[in-house]
DNA sequence: CGTAACATTGAGGTCGGTCAACCCGCGTGG
DNA sequence: CCACGCGGGTTGACCGACCTCAATGTTACG
């Protein structure tokens, strides 16, 4: 496995926040705020190229960093004593990982695909949110949203079968994903992620997506590309 | 902890903070900061009494507020389309819960106990919060470190069996738990409730129980007072 | 003492894990 | 061109942990 200094690393780079598309009109104060927090961690965050499946954090690395993953996909993960691995979350662009607070709990971090990663220290972020009240409260309002999002994960983890998480999944994917083009998905991960984010086995998610398959709520083509034929059958089996 | 007189609900009361035992030496800036946090709330929260098994909060409120658990314990949890019933977490005296984000993803809660609950509306402490950057500080420390708490228990339900899952329990309560005195826990909630807690069946929780009391780890007195006989043999059960 | 809520125990079924073989696409090298 | 290996994915047979259903036991409390 390759390690961080193949990572190429370009520092600082102001420039790249002209780049970046400002919306014709703010819907609300809140996005707008939002707005303000990607271009203050733009400046001070610098960027990074990874390519894929290389490690970005290790699980006991101190960790006074966040992480915006600017292209790609990147995972969280924890591996186990048995040395079974979970995976705990997905972050495609646009999703700042990393929020978790760094007291030993911290879990490693690693590409899926090549990404660029925004990479931005948190001495530096609490420095300006010292002087600036409202990038603390949009910080805070990532992390609630985060929490919310691990607790709905709780909840599948705990009491779903394997078909209600792969439909669970699937649906998620497609609604979170910048790659599903209306009716599909493209997804950048492998079985065994899958497998390892919904706490099933590989052949368990193989299995269930051929079953989804043959019942017509899906269509495989091209192992990674999962096209949706029956949305409203999907939604019935998620409960 | 707070020691309020008042009837059911008492609202603003700042003579309280006053009642507050101040630490003879504050071991860190956080911690002196924490104490700020829990004054602020104290003076812009109101207390209430609730008896046992009544729900706080419903699972499609409106979450505009935060509940500090003064003393009793309190379950989040949520209801499944075919009314299995996951529980988000237990909370004891100090514990704050509700800090997760309110679109639409809120939690229900109910007593476990009889318990008194400091409810703060979030709306006054950011008011607060926009003069007190400091204040958000701390509401974003507790929430990342839940979100930490919550991603461990991702861990745990999805790829443990159901030893490691009561036994990691006990543990957990025990390292928590007020009540936990030295070498034993007394648990405040049904094994019902565990069960929920766990993605376990009650049976499945009172089997686990029995064998860890058969294998002389445990000892079980008054059905909810369990005592630690071996605590090695725990951790070495919980992998 | 009697009742009801809570908890334990038992018998049997099932979902998903385990282990193993096989398939498929792809790059490499002769 | 084929042979080969390799990583990722699929398929099948079997088994065990946990769930389900049902009966029984225990505790709390009037």
């Amino acid at each position: 496995m390759l390690t961080h200094s193949a990572a190429l690393k370009s520092a600082f780079h102001p420039a790249a926040l002209l780049e970046q598309p400002v919306p014709s009109k703010p819907a609300s104060d809140q996005h707008a705020e939002e707005e303000s927090l990607d271009r203050c961690m733009a400046l001070i965050g610098s960027v990074t190229y990874y390519p894929r499946r290389v490690q970005i954090v290790h699980e006991d690395e101190a960790a006074d960093r966040i992480y915006k993953v600017l292209s790609g996909t990147v995972c969280t993960y924890k591996v186990l004593s048995d040395g079974r691995r979970q995976i705990g979350g997905f972050y495609l662009a646009g999703d700042i990982f990393g929020l978790e607070c760094g007291e030993g709990h911290t879990l490693a971090a690693e590409t899926i695909t090549n990404a660029k990663v925004l990479v931005i220290r948190k001495s530096v972020l609490s420095a300006l949110a010292g002087r600036n009240a409202a990038l603390t409260g949009h910080l805070l309002l990532l992390t609630a949203r985060e929490l919310a999002h691990v607790q709905e994960r709780v909840l599948l983890l705990s009491s779903k079968s394997a078909q209600e998480r792969v439909v669970g999944f699937l649906l998620e994917m497609s609604k979170r994903g910048s790659s599903s083009s209306g009716n599909s998905v493209d997804l950048p991960m492998s079985r065994q992620d899958i497998a390892d984010y919904l706490g099933l086995t590989i052949e368990t998610v193989s299995r269930t997506l051929w079953a989804l398959e043959n019942c017509g709520a899906i269509e495989i083509s091209r192992r990674r590309r999962i096209q949706f034929r029956s949305r409203s059958t999907l939604v019935r089996l998620q409960q």
